[in-house]
DNA sequence: ATAATGACTCCCC
DNA sequence: GGGGGAGCCATTA
């Protein structure tokens, strides 16, 4: 891995750490939260490195849209939206429903 | 150092 | 409302 840059990553873990059961954000949130909101790509690019880790829910991340983009990179296929239906998510059509409601703002993060 | 990729987002047609 | 193209950032080859 890299020096120093991999931070964005550390900050992207936190991040992902702290979104409530039951709630879900948006990579451009995240990247905003971190202090990058055009970052939302590398966001996501530091999901698929998330996946190394445990505590990161990666699940509860979806594109600003509330669809289940990144499910195709999960475990299953349906493995994603079967965890957020298990907090309560509704999913329909990897669309999750009243995503504005469950739609979580992460703190902004100071660098 | 340059080029290509990617779990995104925005603008335009 | 739906589809296509360009932009940005970080990582990897």
């Amino acid at each position: 891995m890299s020096k120093l840059p991999a931070d964005f990553y550390q900050k992207v873990y936190a991040l992902v750490r702290t979104i409530p059961k039951g709630r879900v954000t948006s990579y451009g949130a995240i990247a905003k939260a971190i202090g990058s909101p055009q970052s939302s790509r590398t966001v996501g690019y530091a999901m698929n490195a998330s996946h190394q880790q445990e505590d990161v829910p990666a699940h509860r991340v979806v594109n600003r849209n509330g669809v289940l983009t990144g499910k195709h990179h999960f475990s299953g296929t349906h493995a994603m939206q079967q965890l957020l239906e298990a907090e309560g998510i509704e999913i329909k059509d990897d669309q999750i429903q009243n995503f504005k409601k469950h739609f979580w703002e992460p703190e902004i993060q100071k660098a």
